[in-house]
DNA sequence: CCCATAATGTTTATAATTAAAGTATATTGC
DNA sequence: GCAATATACTTTAATTATAAACATTATGGG
């Protein structure tokens, strides 16, 4: 049949990307299908046990971790990977329950710097702790060498990622 | 100080799954890094070269898959990993749009069966195409090692994580 | 057959999310 | 200094998403 000897003269040529696209679609597959289980998994229990939902965690975990407990909007943006426009709503709604609050940039007025409230410290450290315990259990199948194996792939992936998203960027 | 030599006691006792949480908090969190960044990429070229969302793009792709391009609501809602009240708003939107119709079964008056379209079949394979070409361009810079046994990995703690969902549901 | 229970899907209210347009402030080049 | 451009954030309209309550239909035990 003429389409399939053109698909293996094909395939003689470009074996190696075409097995490559296929292994990265794969690979793409289980990684979301990994994310959206375990995300399923804590979204329920934050909101159970909780009553907080995943992206304020996410929020909040992202001013924990700096050691002033602070960052400005177009930062946590970055960081949390979704738009300004939702980290505004984000924000408002985190504000109204005291978790965090609002400060001005002394040298430029169109900053906002979002505070974490001794509230929202409290609140944050008594689920984060959970929240390692929870990640802790969903990764316990995998053996260490797995483990180790796995975060260094997915180091150089996340680095080879926001390279990319760099580059596009720019053009 | 008393609270530093109890969790020096502490630690000394459960070391190994002390660092296990750890390590896979970090793996969590990378995974989330890169899916969330392929996500980014993958949403706006959908959108913008297409006019195509991804949860859009997502739903179409598992009624491709299946031989007979059918599928009811219940099924579309477990493996989209989504609500079963966000598959009726997806659903309606597609339907408006001439991508897939509702069908009923014919044994069961409860059950809505989901049939790509003609129409959405030649839309989804024309983006798919395009979509898995992304991909292979996003992975591009794991070699073949890494990307087998990131596969081997992500495959197995897809089944283990499904396999705790399902012990989890019937609590 | 009938009732309790389960399963399928929709509706409702609300939150999260995006892209695009808009506002205000800064910066840069001339 | 001023105009053009860039940056930071908000607003708007639409879509996507959840949890919980609901309506309908199916199933299984008495």
């Amino acid at each position: 049949m003429k389409a399939q000897s053109q698909t293996s003269d094909v395939s003689a040529t470009i074996s190696h990307s075409e097995t490559g696209r296929k292994s990265a679609l794969r690979a793409w597959l289980r990684l979301w299908a990994c994310v959206g289980s375990v995300e399923r998994v804590v979204r329920t229990r934050l909101y159970g046990d909780h009553g907080m939902t995943l992206p304020r965690f996410d929020y909040l975990s992202q001013l924990y971790r700096e050691p002033d407990r602070r960052m400005n909007m177009t930062e946590l943006s970055r960081r949390l990977m979704v738009s300004g426009g939702n980290v505004t709503g984000l924000t408002d709604r985190l504000v109204a329950d005291g978790l965090v609050k609002r400060e001005q940039d002394s040298s430029d007025r169109r900053v906002q710097i979002i505070v974490l409230t001794d509230d929202g410290y409290e609140r944050f450290i008594q689920v984060a702790l959970e929240h390692e315990k929870w990640i802790g259990e969903l990764f316990e199948d995998l053996d260490p060498d797995q483990m180790r194996d796995l975060n260094q792939t997915l180091g150089q992936l996340k680095q080879s990622l926001e390279k990319k998203l760099n580059e596009q960027q720019e053009d």
